[in-house]
DNA sequence: GTCTATATAAAGATAGAC
DNA sequence: GTCTATCTTTATATAGAC
């Protein structure tokens, strides 16, 4: 143990606050100075840990966030059983376990005020940690049984990464009551798994 | 006919080039010198149509676009004859017609930077002409029999609002060949319905 | 209705002390 | 690692001419 903190600490500190702030307002509604309120600091101290400013920060934090949510999919995928439904609401806790990911606005918003570049790096981390993790389990439930053939494993990936996203700003009076969004999730995964021709256990 | 156009076209100019980018970006991403460039202006000629700057501009512009949807998902649903399935892809058709809406940029990040009872006049306005309408339609048809009795009308309300906007933002290389976003929205809405026990033409 | 010019404030960024 | 001080750019906003 150092003094303090161990090495490299401020840096993850700040990549917290940081990740806090532009995760759910996005990259123009936040400025460094919030940041560094945020932490005690003046915001000429960040460029110290990011030298490339505001722009480092938010595409170093962007892909930390989008990485961590990847490995969470997975894992809570993994631990929510072997059947489709299991993985499906292990998925939407990890979800929203997390702060917002508004995909909508990283891509109309966020996206075009990074380098080329970097844009197309982040927006394909989202679409292999996300939406493809999502597809590959959809696709073995295909051809498990569980799903019926005809479901479009892509599609269905992409809709359900936004449903459960949506539930992150529902306003708690739209809540039923003593019913939170872990369970709205829930009851829209059956909506949706009913409708692919969920059938448990696939065909034996 | 005037000379060049009627009396008040400057302003509906006006509001439609801020709408135009407000709507995609948010407020935050926005400047009033965008506007004003893309209207071939300089920003100090937008005080002349609202004094208020930018605030009031994106107030109005918002609450314009609200009621347009209103309006629209109310006629769309009304032309999409008498089935829900029917109701339901004319209301996709209209949403998919328009500029995206982010409701969830729009609560995280526009709604704070207005003042406070804007901000809850707006946020009315979204729940009365977007969700209610899709909620009285869903309710309605749980009443005639075409879907199932356990339907949450509000909880699949919101989800669909948030399914059909999230196809805004599908990159073209995520549509299958040949098949648009409404073919998308579609059939996710099929889905959907197929997981509220769908009945054609409810019970007799 | 729109312009030029200007005022003011906010935000990103750098330099150098501690 | 963080601070103070400063610079530069950008943005909102106002005043007054045309």
């Amino acid at each position: 143990m150092n003094e303090h903190e161990a090495v490299g600490d401020a840096r993850e500190r700040l990549m917290d606050a940081a990740e806090a702030l532009f995760a759910p307002k996005g990259i123009a509604a936040v400025t460094l100075r919030d940041i560094a309120a945020a932490l005690g600091l003046t915001h000429a101290s960040l460029y110290y840990h990011f030298p490339g400013g505001k722009e480092e920060l938010f595409a170093a934090v962007t892909e930390r966030s989008i990485l961590r949510h990847g490995e969470g999919l997975r894992s809570s995928m993994e631990s929510g059983g072997p059947s489709i439904r299991g993985k499906l609401r292990g998925a939407a806790a990890w979800l929203l376990s997390q702060p917002a990911m508004d995909l909508i606005r990283m891509a109309e918003t966020d996206m075009p005020a990074l380098p080329p570049e970097t844009s197309r790096r982040l927006m394909g981390l989202v679409y292999r940690e996300l939406i493809l993790r999502l597809q590959r389990e959809l696709d073995a439930a295909v051809r498990s049984g569980e799903l019926g053939p005809g479901t479009d494993s892509g599609l269905v990936a992409g809709a359900l990464v936004g449903l459960v996203e949506s539930l992150h700003s529902t306003p708690p009076e739209a809540l039923s009551p003593g019913r939170g969004r872990l369970e709205m999730a829930r009851d829209l995964i059956d909506i949706v798994l009913k409708g692919l021709d969920f059938h448990e256990g696939g065909r034996e």
